[in-house]
This record gives C-alpha cells, structure tokens and sequence, in this order.
DNA sequence: GTCTATATGAAGATAGAC
DNA sequence: GTCTATCTTCATATAGAC
C-alpha cells in the first residue's frame, strides 16, 4: 500500500459521449482509473480485466493491444480539453483579457471535471508509440498555441503586460495542469470557484486590469 | 520508441554531494535517469544495472531493492528541495514579498538544477510502500506549508491580496513543479532568467507590489 | 463475444562460487 | 563486491472451443 494516491480522485467520471457501448466502454473505464492510479506500465491487462467483470482474453476482442487502450484514452482527454476551450472561446468575444478568463475557466474545468483523464493523457502520453501517439501530441501542442496567441495579441495591444509570453503560458497551463492531482468535489470550493480563482490569477500573471473577483472584493469594476 | 519525452533535460546531474561513493553512487545515478525517463515501473532492474556497468546482482549488494532506490532517490530530491529553500529564506530578511521571491527562486531553481531528481521525487513517490515513503512525504507537506505560511503572513500583514490562500500556494507550487518538465539548459532563457520571471508572476498572483523585473522595464522602482 | 488454457518472455530477487 | 546461474512470479498476448 502506498503512502500517498497519485491523484486524489476516485471517482472514474467518463462522460457517455467518451465510451463506447458495452464491453468496450466498461473496459475502457477500468483501464482509465487503473493508468491513473498507477500509470500505464504499472495498470496489468489482467487487473484491467478484473475490474472490467471479464477474463483478460475478452479484452483483446475489442481492443488489439494494452497500448490501444491508452491511446483511445489520451485521444479523448485531448479532445474534450479541445472541445471545451473552442466552445468557451465562441461565448468569449475579441478582448483579450475575456479570451484568457475563457481559456483558464475551460482549461481548469476540464481537469476538475475529468481529472483521471486528465492525468492520463498529459502524464502517461510519453508511453505511447510514435505511431499511436502522434495525433495526440499534436492535438497538446496546438491547445498550447491557442494560449500563447491570446496572450501575445493582449501583448500586442497593450492589454498584457509580461516579462516573457511562453514563460507566461507555461506558468498558466501549468498550474492548471496540477490542478487534476489535488482536486475532488470534497474540496473545500466547488469546481467553478476553482476555475474562477485561478483565471483572476491567470490575468494577474499578464499583468491584465483586474475584471472579475476584485470587483466583487473591492467594488471597483472597470 | 516513443512520440515525447517524459522530460526535456537529458543529463542527469547528481551533485557529488547527493551520491554515494562507488558503485553504489553509479547505480543510483543510473536508477534516477532511467526511473525519470520511463518511470519507476518502466525501468527495470536490469536495465539499471546494464546502465551501471554491473550484472543484476551486483545491485542487490547495495541496495535490498528496487523500492530503495526509488525511496532513497526521492528522499535526496526533498532534501535538496528543502535545503535550498532554506538557505534563500536566510538571506531574504522580514518582508514576505522577499521572502515569495527567494522561495520561488529557490523551487523553481531546484527544478531548473536537477529536473530529473524533481520529475522522480515528486512523480513517483506515490509508487513507495507507506513504510518507505513516509519521511519523504512528510517532507513535501513542510515544504508546501513553508509557502503557505509566508503567504498568510503577507495577507495579515496588508501586503498581499489573494482570492483563496491555498489556491494561490497550488498555482504557485505548481507552476514551479511543471518547470522539471520542460525546462533544458538549451533553453533560450537560463535557469536564473526563469527563476527570476517565475518570482514575478507569484508576485503577481499574490497582488503584491512589483518589486523585481518592473523595476527594470519601467524605472519605477519603490 | 466470451471463455479456458497456454505460449513466451521479462520481471524482481536469491544462491553460492570467486 | 561482483559474478554466473537460476528460482518464481507475473507480464502481454494468442489459440481455439462454445
């Protein structure tokens, strides 16, 4: 036994629309809590088995391989991060600093929401071939340009206020990222508090006029 | 072979200072390059030991197991982590925008200086049994109240503004942590620039007063 | 699709010579 | 301390009946 969880979720959380039907779909949510728990290499085929109610041959029916099943799950995680920032960036408007508090509340929601996922498919991702994981990696690198280019074109109009843009973007994405390890809905602040606090950061970090909490603290809205 | 790295760095810098003499010093370098790259699971004692220029065995006469080395390896990393978060909090005085500045110069530092030893420590502790993991862990809680407390003390005392304590200490935690990952001494930036962009923006997220890199920018200093 | 049974290799660890 | 040789268990994956 362990001194302490990898990530302090239990609950699986995989929304219908990420498994597929039967067999398949509850396999796919074993195999997702189990990489989580205990990464990819240490999760067996016969424990995702086990916990899938089938004998370890079943599940070579409906997947080919152990690495199969970490690829669908790092495919999905990428493209409900994707989903969810597009979706936030359409409500969002042109200003820079609304696009930032989008991008952050979506980001940090996703991995409150699905924060399993979310550990498996940016912690695990370097365990797939590059056949298998290309795609996906492509899909992480285009969700971080996403980021680096609101903040440089608040840069370029003056909204924004940084020392260095990437330095800028790691530091928001990556306490964003860490945001999946530490979070249960037994926290003390439900998932949109969450979100809320760390896009007051975000925008803080780029130097922005403040928009959202300070209002509410301070009464002093723009 | 796989599509990303675990990490960018590729050295494994062990200072002198964190490695045993001999043999043993060899395989517990060997053990923290391949436990970062592939994880504690991935590596195989085999591997280590052909990394180390010695049979499997030869391991077994220094170490009782696999799992000593991982606890020995993350127990280092804490220690250094700690002993370098201590020695800037000598040097910085009474006033907490001070000391959030020696702190995160002194943590992200540490992750700039030995990703591997920060990827390993912090990514695969939660592989060790409860007996071997204890200390270390016990480690990494003082070490995220040591921040905790500085901020407390900066929002009693008026110099902090902060929506959510914790939740600042996470985002500046992390932020921090995620910087092992990325971060190689081939960077456009070095360690000292990112240390010193990092201390800004934890300044930032804590409403504090600009200090550091405005005072360069903007000739405003206080 | 699911099973029983098993092939094949690799894992962590140990015995005992030198 | 280091080696050769090996024990035992577990890994991923497959064959073939139902």
């Amino acid at each position: 036994m362990s001194v302490v969880r990898r990530l302090a979720a239990t609950s699986t959380v995989l929304l219908p629309e990420h498994k597929p039907p039967g067999s398949r779909g509850v396999i796919l949510e074993a195999a997702l809590r189990l990489f989580a728990e205990r990464g990819y290499v240490g999760a067996s085929v016969r424990e995702i088995a086990e916990a899938s109610g089938v004998k370890p041959a079943t599940l070579y029916a409906h997947y080919p391989s152990k690495e199969h099943l970490l690829a669908e799950l790092c495919r999905v995680g990428h493209e409900e991060h994707r989903r969810s920032v597009r979706a936030a960036l359409l409500n969002s408007g042109t200003d820079p600093r609304d696009q930032v508090i989008a991008y952050v509340r979506a980001h940090v929601g996703m991995h409150t929401a699905f924060p399993m996922l979310a550990v498996v498919a940016n912690g695990e991702l370097h365990a797939l071939s590059a056949e298998l994981g290309a795609a996906t990696f492509e899909l992480r690198r285009q969700s971080e340009q996403v980021l680096a280019d609101i903040v440089q074109r608040g840069v370029d109009r003056g909204v924004f206020d940084v020392p260095h843009v990437w330095l800028a973007v790691t530091a928001i994405g990556g306490m964003g990222l860490r945001v999946a390890y530490w979070y249960t809905p037994e926290y003390e602040l439900d998932a949109e508090q969450v979100a809320d606090v760390y896009a007051e950061y975000a925008l803080r970090i780029l130097g922005a006029a403040p928009l959202n909490l300070r209002r509410e603290t301070r009464g002093d809205s723009s």
